[in-house]
DNA sequence: GGCAATATTGCATCCGCATGCAATCCGGAA
DNA sequence: TTCCGGATTGCATGCGGATGCAATATTGCC
């Protein structure tokens, strides 16, 4: 047998004459070290048992060779690919960018690998499940919606989800997510107090359940608190589209409101831009604009976004681990983590004058 | 042997009594529909050979088991993976998140998938790199650097790499970049043409190729156009950093410079800032403030700056192509692509008078 | 020093699919 | 109807590593 793995390399060796030589094998490795294979495979493991003299063997003729474990073939055998699916849409907010790049961090810290899926709208959803599923990914991560035919098959294949900052309320699924309504009652509560009394909110892509989420929140607030006078125009969450609401809004009610609450930073800083380039008002003299997220640009000095700033690290931090225990532990029954937001007072609303 | 397969299948089914159905292989859909393994795997192909009526039955007991190929065993056995790594570092450019979902997208239009490697700095490749192989990645598109060692394992591994917005003068590696010293050159012109003196630098981080190629691009022309009086200091491409540095390039030199040159847009952004608020400078008439890129803000009506904007579709497009050219013919010598940006002429920067 | 308990190691096999080769099928030409 | 070439199909095997089990080497303990 050890024959048998002195075969096994040569004929490796031989098929490979000048050309690109293929990448050595663990069986390679074995013969070098003049061990079995499966004495390197448990070298290269974790827990496996394995003697000093074993691993030194081993190791030594793994650097001589480049030796490097296959974790394509390792993830075959063992059922785990140690990849998990990440999913974002385009369209959406410029913050979740960050959002990414901690995630993957969280992830890797982990041992974990991101496989990246950008959709080019939230609905684009089909081709990418497949993919995932094709790909064996141990779990999803995803910022995009899913119909409810997906999560079942997603479910029937007993792949762990976690929705970040969206969620399902028919349907028991994990999710991390910052509470979009609360922010925006916050938000709303302080503009009244200001002493507002017409409002204009300027929504989201309708497919966004964020930007539903926090227009809904808004408007129930504002109803609570017995204002009605209260214009809705929609964007989808870019700059431009900001500037455009906002001569929208005007244009629909014939003057401005005296709040306006944006369904985004970069919306509200849109908003900012054209009511004090094309409208001659002055925020937040002559109206207040508030935003969400806490992204950068809402503190540029320009606009001091009064704002809700979305608690990023320790969700995607939450969302990360969620997903890996259940990954670890598939019994583990769903869970929505919902964050609060923290509210920061900018410049670009005015301030209630009680400060209680 | 048909009975071979039947016990093969059989036992697979006893194994998971009630618990979860294992997924379906090759080798259900095989029994289910009557034929071979061989067969499935040929229907599930593209240029393999099977009849109609082969691929009807196929079909259907892959539909009613739901199978689907798994990618993991395909690339174990192909020996392609079908992913390329993606690199990208963390303190870099805000406007590198546009790349990535760009890259992604065209990537997958291609049938290739993204593996994601985010590097907290753009020095923390070592493991990273380890990662990469072990995934056996087909190809590698790295917008942080790596060291010419790291290089050189990639090269034994006989993995394509493409650099984004980087390169190396002594190799030859294939690259797509925008170029950097010609854009700076443009921007330099325009200021002195306006006539424009005394110059301030705002560079990047140390380690940004990127940066450093903006700032000697920069003090080149400076340098060729007679201008000695230039003074630099250093930020991290960070807003808050460009306030500091526009604040210590005035303590530094003792009064403002004509005109600060800042490596990207958004320390152009933190400069226009500072110099509006603590130094009561009006933009552009004290002081013109240029950056680089062409982000989203730097269109915001407060700053509105003038820049050199990179064709970021036209990049990343070129930037997949040439990848998976290069893993599709490994035998493709390294090419660089160079790209121009345009220069945009905002109001944050005074007008050369001469309008030649 | 002798023996049981424990730690190492090797063997054989499997993960799920692709593919060269041989066997079989089909249609058309003679 | 017979024969031939191309199209289909099945068989056997391999990709690179993990792991249960059995064989062997170590260790500790009395």
């Amino acid at each position: 047998m050890k024959t048998l793995a002195v075969n096994k390399a040569a004929k490796t060796m031989e098929k490979n004459g000048k050309g690109a030589r293929k990448r050595a094998t663990s069986y390679d490795v074995a013969e070098l070290a003049g061990v079995s294979q499966s004495a390197v495979s448990r070298v290269f493991q974790d827990g496996a048992s394995a003697s000093k003299e074993m691993r030194n063997r081993v190791m030594a003729a793994a650097d001589k060779l480049g030796y490097r474990p296959n974790a394509i073939a390792r993830g075959l055998i063992t059922q785990r690919s140690n990849m998990v699916a990440v999913v974002i849409s385009k369209m959406t907010n410029l913050y979740y960018p960050e959002v990414l790049v901690q995630l993957t961090q969280h992830f890797s810290e982990r041992g974990v690998r991101v496989l990246l899926f950008a959709l080019e709208r939230e609905g684009d959803t089909a081709t990418v499940i497949e993919q995932m599923l094709q790909y064996r990914v141990d779990g999803i991560l995803t910022a995009a919606m899913f119909t409810p035919e997906q999560l079942r098959t997603l479910q029937n294949e007993d792949i762990p989800i976690v929705f970040y900052n969206r969620t399902l309320k028919d349907q028991l699924v994990s999710s991390v997510l910052c509470d979009q309504q609360e922010g925006e009652r916050w938000l709303v509560d302080e503009l009244v107090n200001a002493g507002h009394k017409s409002f204009g909110i300027v929504e989201g892509p309708a497919d966004s359940v964020v930007s539903i989420e926090r227009k809904t929140g808004a408007l129930n607030e504002l109803a609570e608190l017995g204002i009605t006078d209260v214009t809705t125009v929609s964007g989808d969450y870019g700059y431009e589209t900001g500037k455009e609401c906002f001569a929208k809004l005007i244009q629909k009610r014939g003057s401005p409101p005296e709040a306006v609450i944006a369904a985004n930073d970069v919306m509200a800083i849109g908003c900012i831009d054209e009511a004090r380039e094309h409208f001659r008002l002055k925020v937040p003299d002559d109206i207040s604009i508030v935003g969400f997220d806490g992204v950068g640009q809402a503190r540029y000095a320009a606009y001091d976004v009064t704002t809700v700033r979305q608690p990023v690290h320790r969700m995607t931090e939450s969302a990360a681990s969620m997903l890996i225990e259940r990954i670890e532990n598939p019994e583990l029954s769903p869970e929505k983590r919902a964050f609060s937001g923290t509210l920061i007072r900018g410049s670009s609303a005015r301030l209630r004058s009680d400060d209680s």
